[in-house]
This record gives C-alpha cells, structure tokens and sequence, in this order.
DNA sequence: ATGCTCCTGCGAA
DNA sequence: CTAACGTTCGCAGGAGCAT
C-alpha cells in the first residue's frame, strides 16, 4: 500500500504561512525571471488564471482582479518543503521525495483500519506543524496512489483532501477510473493521450482493459507499467534512496537581452559555478560540459541557437577548471549581433569521485586544487552563499533575472525572510 | 546479426 | 521606465556507427 501526500498550491501556501492576509485570497506565483504562472490558489483558479500563463498576458486582468502575485522565493520554499519532509519521514516507514512539494510513502505493515486512521493524523501532523494543506491519496500502486490524490484535491470539500481506494472493491474503483480521461493519469502527457484517443481509449478504465500488445507497441515499455498500474500490479517501485544526478543542468533566461560575449562569460561561469557545487556535494566528478546560448524564440529578429560539448580526459569537479573549460567551449560557439536571452550548462558523465579510473595523462583533481574547493564550500557554507567566488563571475551582473515584483507588499518582505532563518520550532 | 553511443521525444514538478 | 514566455531531471527507443 502506497500514499501520495502533495502540498496544495505549496508556493503559494508557502507565501501564506507569512502572511496571513493572503488566506481566501487569489495568490499566484511566477516563475524565475517572472515569466510564467507556477502556482495558483483555488481562488485564483476560479478566476480562470492558467498554469504556465505567461505573466505579461494576464498583467492587467490580476491588477483589475487583486490578484496577489509574487516572484518565486526559492530558498522559503525549499526551507518548508524540508520541515513537511521531515515531519512525513518521522510518521512513514519509508518515502520517497518525489519533488519539492511531493512523497510516496509506504503503508506496509499498517491494516487497512489502521491505514485510513494514520493518513487522517499525517494530514493533521503536517499542516498543523508546518501551516502548509496537503492532499492524500492511497492506492496499491503508484499510479492508483496518485489517481486517488488527483481526486482528492480536484473535490477537497466532499474529500476533505483524503481519497483511499484500497477499502473499494474492485467494481467501485473501476467506477472510478471510468471518469479519469486517460491525459490525467501520472505518465500519460499530451502526446500520448492523443495516440490513445485514436484507439478509442479515453478513460483510466478503457486503459486498464486494453489489449497489453498494442499499449507496449503505441506507449513503450513504460505505458505498459503504467497500465498494469492501474491493474493493482505494483511496476513502479518506491525509490527510497536518492540516487546521484547523472546530469547537472544550470541555465537560466537574463533580465535583459545580451549581446557581448564577456557578459554571456559571466553568466556562464556563474552556471558552472552553482552547477559544480552541486556535483562536489554528491561526491562526483564529470567528464563532460555542454554550453549553450540563445535568443528569445519569442522575440522577432534573427535567432541563434548553439550549444558545444566539452570533454576533459580525466573528470573533474573543480569549479576553475571547468570555468576555463566551458569559456573555450563558448568562444567556439559565440557569433556577434544576436541578441542572446538564455545561456546554460550541463555537466555530464558524471561519476563517482572514488572509483575513478586512472588515465595515461596526469590529469586529475590534485589533492590541492580538492583542498581548495572544499575550503570554499565550507567557508560559502557558514557565510552565506557566494561569499567566496570566482572573479570571472562578475560582481555588477546586472543581466541578473527579474524578480522585483514593484508592489509595495513585496518590498516590506524582508522581515518575513528573516522569520524563515529562525525557524519556529 | 549484434552491440555501442548519441540524440530526440516525452513526461514530470 | 523599458519590454516582457521557466528550470531541471530521467528514461525509452530509434538512428547511426562499429564490429
């Protein structure tokens, strides 16, 4: 037996928690780079404000509506998506964090008494400890488990946000899965649903039933679990451990346009810079790196696109080297003219630090350059991030994202930053 | 015929 | 005030190449 427990609206249940005013209220909030709708309340919803809007589309509507709006505020929202986590670890024998806002956990050894009993105390646990709602849903699967949570937060007032399906039997769950379309269960996107629809399968139930061939054939290895899934036949297994990143991405978009090549450096080694951080915090080090730049596909004008692959003989996770690495790769891809809008990385063929292989050249982190680097993670550790840097990241970066939302709320935030440090607790 | 790497498509939050 | 559309990950399977 498996529960999904899923934070309701959790950016913007994150804002509320602080700000106690914004309760019954439309709340959104954006994206990086105030690009997008991320997160919507219900009162927003009903409004008919969209996920993934952009911003500047529905500007005026939310101005006209009081809408409350809010550029994303990462570090809140994975400082409560922590204490949720937590307090699901201490009352589950086992989970799986499937996302910021997301777990599996495990039921086995509950009955199905005590099962729906100690889902009602978790719901309880977390919202009263933390001040973020949540929804649960319980299935024998995955599949069902997050089938079972989708209804539960689509009809939160008859549901009261649980939804447990292992108590039906087995003609009252199909009823069920008779008014689930086929795009809204986990794994069925966009694209597959619509191959689906052309054999004439619509609902989770028609899912269930079809014939196994032409799913694997239509859907791949992957559809096929999905549909034994719905059969109550586990596929899907809880990952418990986190397993290491194969690969480390950092990009992001610019608060303006850029056109010289040593603004796009900057912007590059700061990717590297966040990107090899994270390699080093899993033990790791990677044999390749993948710049790339571009302008806005959104912007008339003449657009460009490239990316360059790197490779190093022996990996590494210094953070200098692989600056010196990506701006060769960069000089080689970089075209003058274009106004650029996004650049990135990926650091790739990532293996693990202790068995890496020996190799002909002698290549490798020294024990210095790894001195050097576990220094500067420890001293940006205890003092703040990016304290110490590279000096090829820059200190203006004024092509730094947007993230001033200019309403006068937002700018008496800052005590509520402060209130998150010290927890509560 | 088989095995490998690389790339694309898809889905998720 | 301007101009204005996100980021990060994994997996499956086909394409292309080598053996």
């Amino acid at each position: 037996m498996i529960a999904l427990v899923d934070c309701n609206s959790f950016f913007c249940s994150c804002e509320r928690v602080f700000q106690p005013k914004l309760l019954k209220k439309p709340v959104i909030v954006l994206s990086n780079n105030d690009g997008c709708v991320v997160a919507r309340t219900d009162e927003a919803k009903a409004l008919g404000i969209k996920m993934g809007v952009p911003y500047f589309q529905i500007k005026d509507f939310c101005q006209k509506n009081s809408v409350f709006v809010y550029s994303s505020n990462f570090a809140l929202y994975g400082d409560m998506s922590r204490r949720v986590m937590r307090i699901l670890s201490e009352l589950a024998p086992e989970i799986e964090i499937y996302s910021i806002d997301e777990a599996f956990i495990s039921l086995d050894g509950f009955s199905p008494k005590q099962i729906s009993e100690h889902i009602h105390r978790i719901k309880e646990t977390v919202e009263q400890e933390t001040g973020i709602p949540v929804s649960i849903g319980v299935g024998s699967t995955k599949v069902l488990a997050k089938l079972a949570n989708y209804r539960a937060k689509k009809n939160k007032l008859q549901t009261k946000g649980i939804v447990n399906l292992i108590e039906l039997s087995e003609s009252a769950l199909d009823l069920i899965l008779k008014e689930v379309s086929v795009g809204d269960i986990w794994g069925i996107g966009r694209k597959s649903a619509e191959k689906l629809q052309r054999l004439q399968v619509h609902t989770a139930y028609d899912l269930k039933l079809y014939d196994d061939k032409v799913i694997q054939k239509t859907l791949s290895i992957t559809g096929r679990y999905i549909q034994e899934e719905l059969r109550g036949n586990p596929c899907l297994d809880l990952e418990t451990i986190p397993t290491p990143k194969k690969q480390i991405i950092s990009s992001r978009s610019f608060g303006r346009g850029l056109f010289k090549l040593e603004d796009l450096k900057e912007a590059v080694a700061n990717h590297v810079t966040t990107a090899a951080e994270k390699l080093r915090h899993q033990n790791s080090i990677a044999h390749s790196i993948l710049v790339y730049i571009r302008t806005s596909p959104f912007k008339k004008g003449p657009q460009y696109y490239n990316s360059i692959t790197m490779s190093l003989h022996s990996g590494s996770s210094v953070t200098n080297k692989l600056i010196k690495l990506a701006f060769a790769g960069l000089e080689k891809i970089y075209r003058e003219g274009f106004e650029y809008k996004k650049a990135g990385i990926i650091l790739m063929d990532i293996d693990d630090k202790a068995h890496t292989q020996l190799s002909f050249f002698n290549t490798h982190d020294s024990d210095k350059e790894n001195l050097l680097m576990e220094t500067l993670d420890s001293i940006n550790h205890t003092e703040g991030e990016s304290t110490l840097k590279f000096a090829a990241c820059g200190t203006n970066q004024f092509w730094r994202m947007l993230s001033q939302m200019k309403s006068p709320q937002y700018s008496t935030r800052w005590s509520d930053l402060l209130q998150v440090n010290s927890s509560p607790e």
